[in-house]
DNA sequence: AATTAATTAACGTAAGACGTAAGTTTTTTT
DNA sequence: AAAAAAACTTACGTCTTACGTTAATTAATT
């Protein structure tokens, strides 16, 4: 009985703001997107929000957080709209979840990549005797001098 | 003798261009911003560019890719103007390494708890049973249940 | 009654690093 | 010499999504 009291709980749109941490003109811009449903408005046009609804928006901002844009979250909800089994929802989260997975782990390749060509770099930088002549005379004794792309060899 | 020869080539700003892999339109915007000098133009007011030059800019290209802002590589270039010495610019140009270094990491530990994430979201929807009793019902044997912040446990 | 909250509409902003168009002059090619 | 290509300056445009920020008005709360 007080479960149900509970989901009868009706929120305006500023406490749905406060409770889900967004702003209110974030809500009203989800909705324009078609992300975000309200109740039927009261009289005076004003939003009604549900338990139920602050869940819904609280799944926005994970997925949000999860690196999904906007209209990428849209296209899941559609799904989930047009496919009361939720079976297609399921099978596009995952799909974009493993698309989110392969791009963070390119990410973080070029990252380590990015990581040890700072650290050899840094180590030079340390460790050159004179620096005026790098490149130049330097590269002759310098032990990135293969790796360096302004590696001067005379031949 | 030849080698002197190369070093007096002149470059034009397109061939510049070409050389380094950027518009002509960067160049130009370089020079606006103090980063890139050039001979004294020709009487008709053409840019002339040496061999010099063109190290130069493919220096600032490399720091772009090391992640600094075009402030950051004018910050560097002045004081390699203000010290002939470059110990200044060598000093400035460990902290900016370190900096980014160390930013680099911090991003990597970002990504990996995001990959952590989403591989067990992922894990979770391939082995989820009833997709739309989650949450709900299917929390009692969700196996992550206790890192999700959507699950719903009654009392 | 006064204050706070909600409404729509629509323009503004970020943020740095260029892109692009216009109009003119210089250089090169045919 | 004409035509085409390249260079010049100035200055506004763009990208990109996800909101921020008025403004003017009405409703709800204290």
């Amino acid at each position: 009985m007080y479960k149900k009291q509970k989901e009868e709980q009706v929120y305006r749109i500023g406490e749905l703001s406060n409770l889900a941490g967004v702003t209110v003109r974030t809500i009203r811009y989800y909705e324009e997107l078609g992300l975000l449903d309200s109740l039927e408005r009261r009289e005076s046009g004003h939003r009604r929000y549900t338990e139920h609804d602050l869940l819904h928006l609280k799944r926005i901002i994970q997925l949000k957080s999860y690196g999904l844009s906007l209209s990428e979250i849209s296209e899941i909800i559609e799904l989930s709209r047009e496919d009361p089994t939720g079976e297609k929802r399921r099978q596009k989260l995952l799909e974009r979840y493993r698309e989110k997975l392969s791009e963070a782990k390119e990410r973080r390749a070029r990252l380590d990549a990015y990581i040890h060509e700072l650290e050899w770099h840094i180590d030079q930088l340390e460790n050159v005797e004179n620096f005026l002549a790098c490149p130049g005379e330097e590269c002759k004794k310098c032990k990135y001098v293969e790796i360096c792309r302004f590696a001067q060899i005379d031949k």
